[in-house]
DNA sequence: GCTGGACATGTCAATAGTGGAAGGTAAGGT
DNA sequence: ACCTTACCTTCCACTATTGACATGTCCAGC
């Protein structure tokens, strides 16, 4: 029930329809959450049904401008504030990780030293974004640094581990 | 098709009945990959058709116990090797955060501080997991303690976070 | 001998997510 | 006028995932 409440917070933010949520979707929020086209209309016919958003205007081309009702605002908030999220169960690269000892050492330190290297040119990418962003003082662009922020942190995290765990394949193998 | 390799990876370790997997896949990998009876159940079969493992024995119970054949591990290298692990595109916790300016920021860092505590307790349970654990010097447990040191440092990665967004926050809007 | 718990596989219905095709409208440039 | 591009929604087929249910067997302890 996680896209329910990603498309919740997008019309909270401001209303749009579904085109303008796919936009969002694929630039700022493409890192945090993602949605298909099929996936997205459906949810806001769903989304309508339940009372939790409106069609607060029509446009050209069949455009229908959503808007969140106060229901809705009331259910964001409790998935705010009174779900707890689930801790993360599923990571790729991990899973790899733990099947290594299927190849050899030197292919294990080639696999962990490309991730090291995307991780790296993540670090550079995000710092490049903080630059170019002009950070207002407004609610919507504070929490978004505190989302990039721990973006910088996680990419730091996994360039320094990745060549941590290289030497250490290198020093027990080879 | 990620469940497809974590089965084959693990049958890459050691034959197993479906059972069996699924008591590996609750305990050491639960913090990397899950999966439901019914997933694994199926899956075995597709990968039996596939011609990616074979039943090596049967047991009591109707028990079939499944290993790796040549072109499972073929195919077993290949992803793990061939294939670049697609960057995470979704992350409960950070799409929360996002969507902060909906509450107010008293209740916004009360979010942030529950969070941190839990990593905290995250942190200091791995660390305990990792004292208990005999780490003998094989291939299995070497790949192993590379991914429970990743846990340990996202762990502490999203403690320190957490307490910084907290703090960021106070200072912008008290 | 019985019984409860662990072992073991399988099916079903429902929801979530992917990818693509189809069908159409409006606006801007030439 | 024409054409291209962007806008906009809807539908469909497929795979992935979850959770519940069904069914039965073996084994240890009483």
């Amino acid at each position: 029930m996680t896209l329910r409440h990603a498309v919740l917070g997008l019309l909270a933010t401001a209303p749009g329809s579904g085109y303008d949520l796919l936009k969002r979707f694929e630039t700022a929020m493409s890192s945090v959450w993602t949605a298909t086209q099929s996936q997205l209309y459906g949810e806001l016919g769903k989304l309508e049904s339940a009372d939790l958003i409106e069609v607060s205007a029509e446009g050209p081309r069949g455009r229908k401008e959503y808007a969140i009702t106060d229901a809705g605002r009331s259910e964001l908030r409790t998935w705010l504030l009174e779900e707890r999220p689930p801790a993360a169960r599923r990571n790729e690269m991990l899973l790899r990780v733990y099947f290594l000892g299927e190849v050899t050492p030197e292919e294990a330190r080639g696999f962990l030293s490309r991730h090291g290297d995307f991780a790296k040119g993540l670090v550079d990418e995000l710092a490049a974004l903080e630059a170019s962003v002009d950070w207002d003082d407004s609610d919507p662009s504070l929490y978004g640094r505190l989302a990039l922020e721990w973006g910088k942190r996680y990419a730091a995290m996994e360039r320094d581990w990745a060549k941590w765990a290289a030497e250490t394949i290198r020093a027990a193998r080879g």
